[in-house]
DNA sequence: CGATATTTGATATGGTCCATAACAATTATC
DNA sequence: GATAATTGTTATGGACCATATCAAATATCG
């Protein structure tokens, strides 16, 4: 598997096809060579499901370019609007964020005024979570930039009921493999 | 997006359901609480996608533990089998793999004996990957895993069909996104 | 031929993300 | 009221990814 971000970017120099390449010169076998094949490579899905993933978020991170949102940042802001007055500990578990890990993150959408932390007067341990009114705003700019921009490509790439059918697919395989 | 690998250690203990809460005692809303809604998350590509390659990286590192072998280097292996004679610039970049990231990869499998580097008579500037006969068995033993204990589970979570499907809509999305 | 540019493997380095331990403040438990 | 547990936080280390740079070898071209 592992499949960095910057593999076909554009490339093209070292795979000309046609570079000075002499006829079987010695011993050593220098066949027509070039493209290189997947073998089992392509049926594995780990390997498969990680390349899609990578497509994914380069895709994604291309269409929030002008607001600029990562994936995780985008689903913080999502989630915090579905459910507001929830604590950092309730919205970073429920994304597979650690507590340490989630500090930065929120530092990072608090210092852009996106969203603000508020101490619980129940327990004075915990932030309340909620949105701003930028961040209320922005978001609604970043739902309608993944519709249009990112999701619509998927399903102009695969059709509709392809993508429903992959969506739940996918959701089974994270919740149940 | 952003899923981590901690996410769902078997958890509870926070999650009791059944804790000690006193029925609305004050004006701050502590309703039944609980279960967050995930809301659009759960139709997004790309956290769907994410949370699904997590879960099947984790359990392909617990079939092969037996092996000691990541995703990473089972799919160098299966790619230097597949293509005997092509150097480390070749293999790498098929892989998404930059080249100064693979020299530890490389010496990792090398040190196993597992794989090793030839210094090319053509180009003595290029290294020759070849599977030793070590590496060879061990990848014979890798496939059988995947196969019975990975794969398989696709198979028997997803059915046959759809399976093929899956792979077929991810290899789409990895090369044509 | 010989000077220059390119390629290959490698090192060094920095960034990001992920994971664990530990801490102070607060709250729960007994 | 003493002890345990929780919350947000800091510090820290590891894994992975990306760039610049280098020496050796090769290719290119005047």
């Amino acid at each position: 598997m592992t499949v960095s971000k910057t593999a076909e970017k554009s490339s093209e120099k070292a795979s000309d096809a046609t570079k000075g390449r002499k006829d079987a010169p010695e011993g050593q076998s220098q066949g027509p060579a070039e493209a290189l094949q997947l073998g089992e490579l392509s049926e594995q899905l780990g390997y498969v499901l990680k390349r899609a993933q990578l497509k994914v978020f380069e895709n994604f991170l291309r269409c929030m370019a002008s607001l600029q949102l990562t994936p995780a940042q985008f689903s913080v802001l999502l989630l915090v609007e579905k459910n507001p007055g929830r604590n950092q500990t309730e919205i970073a578990s429920t994304l597979g964020i650690l507590r340490p890990n989630f500090v930065a993150l929120l530092d990072n959408l608090e210092s852009r005024d996106l969203c603000a932390r508020i101490r619980s007067t129940n327990d004075r341990r915990s932030h309340i979570l909620v949105l701003t009114d930028k961040g209320k705003a922005v978001l609604t700019r970043a739902k309608k930039l993944v519709a249009t921009k990112h999701e619509s490509r998927l399903k102009e790439l695969l059709g509709q009921s392809n993508r429903e059918a992959l969506l739940e697919m996918l959701s089974k395989i994270a919740n149940e493999f």
